[in-house]
DNA sequence: GACGGCGTAATGAGGTTCTCGTCCATTTCC
DNA sequence: GGAAATGGACGAGAACCTCATTACGCCGTC
């Protein structure tokens, strides 16, 4: 489920291989069940767009698809830490499929292909740090709607937490880790239930 | 023509050298699997398509078939250059589809996604520059095999050029760029004829 | 071999839907 | 609060759908 609940005509247009003119079109045709913000611009559930798509055959896109399938991609530069969550995680979350990533560039490459549901990012990592990488998925249309937990072994420095979650991170836990709250708090972010 | 993942009863009607009518009448009478817009015009999946090819023994379009299929990304952080080397590119390679990224986090990320055959990559950006890029990628077992085209502005620096040849780049030309060139060393890269 | 019936494809007119480009307002991000 | 991205309105033109009509190839029959 996609971190937003809300799509803009931009959103659908993308989804159904149409200009955003057309959806608007649609919209003002009463085809399309939406509401407007104050500024007047068009809002749509995405419960109702899935109704919808469902309604005309069309395809699904992956990511609104409602499927149990949730991938999560644990990224920190020590492989220890990687083996332990993959472990933990898979434990805690039997359905999900869990990758990882040594460092912010390979999780670049990694978030492209794999296309995660949520991401477990170590703010603190030589090189391309957490942040950066935060920063890089919000302004990407396509990963915007990932989900970020972000992970620092700096658990009283506020001023980075405060930072990190300016820049639009989930949920922040401090190491060392314990997975079954890091566990809990990705469900309900996925809204996986059990 | 870029590559999308619909198609309309002209593009089919193309393919197959009928006319739209023909293929509207192919599919009120069933045989291709389509879905409808809300405005009543009929769309059909390209993979539909292709099975609906290869069942009816018709012959595949180059510039569907899946053996045909370039991909190139164009990275350079202005984007003047990114529109040029665009409609160039697409002028001298029309089956390939290519895409753009403006920075070297964006071009990780969308390497990742759109696994491009070639990428033409500009040394000089500012944060993430080209060499690391380069690096990265052959540093990744995914996409180790991934052509590089390097640009650079600076064409005397040749400490640089002996740098990123080090570092595995498959061509290397110098700003300002002739992009039939660039064109004819894709070509010849990516063993594409014509 | 000529003929008509039948199914499929092409043609053309008329109205609708979609795309594209521009301009301006709203929203988002820092 | 300001800059940049995103979204909405609008108009012109392309693409598309429907429907009626015509053209073509295939078949069996006379």
């Amino acid at each position: 489920m996609a971190r937003r609940s809300s799509l803009s005509t931009g959103d659908i247009a993308r989804h159904c291989q149409v200009t955003p003119a057309t959806v608007v079109n649609w919209i003002k045709a009463g085809k399309l069940k939406v509401y407007t913000t104050p500024g007047g611009q068009y809002r749509m559930e995405v419960k109702e767009f899935l109704k919808f798509l469902d309604e005309n055959k069309f395809p699904v896109p992956e990511e609104l698809s409602p499927a149990n399938e949730r991938r999560i991609l644990v990224v920190d530069d020590d492989q220890q830490i990687l083996d332990l969550a993959t472990e933990a995680l898979g434990e805690y979350m039997p359905s999900a499929t869990i990758e990882t990533s040594a460092d912010g560039y390979d999780a670049l490459l990694k978030i492209g292909s794999f296309k995660p549901h949520a991401v477990v990012l170590d703010l603190m990592m030589p090189r391309l740090d957490g942040a950066e990488v935060c920063r890089r998925l919000r302004a990407n249309q396509e990963t915007r709607n990932i989900f970020i937990v972000a992970v620092s072994g700096l658990a009283t420095d506020n001023e980075l937490v405060r930072k990190v979650k300016r820049i639009g991170v989930d949920e922040f836990f401090a190491k060392p880790l314990n997975y079954e709250d890091v566990a809990k708090a990705l469900k309900k972010l996925l809204k996986v239930v059990g």
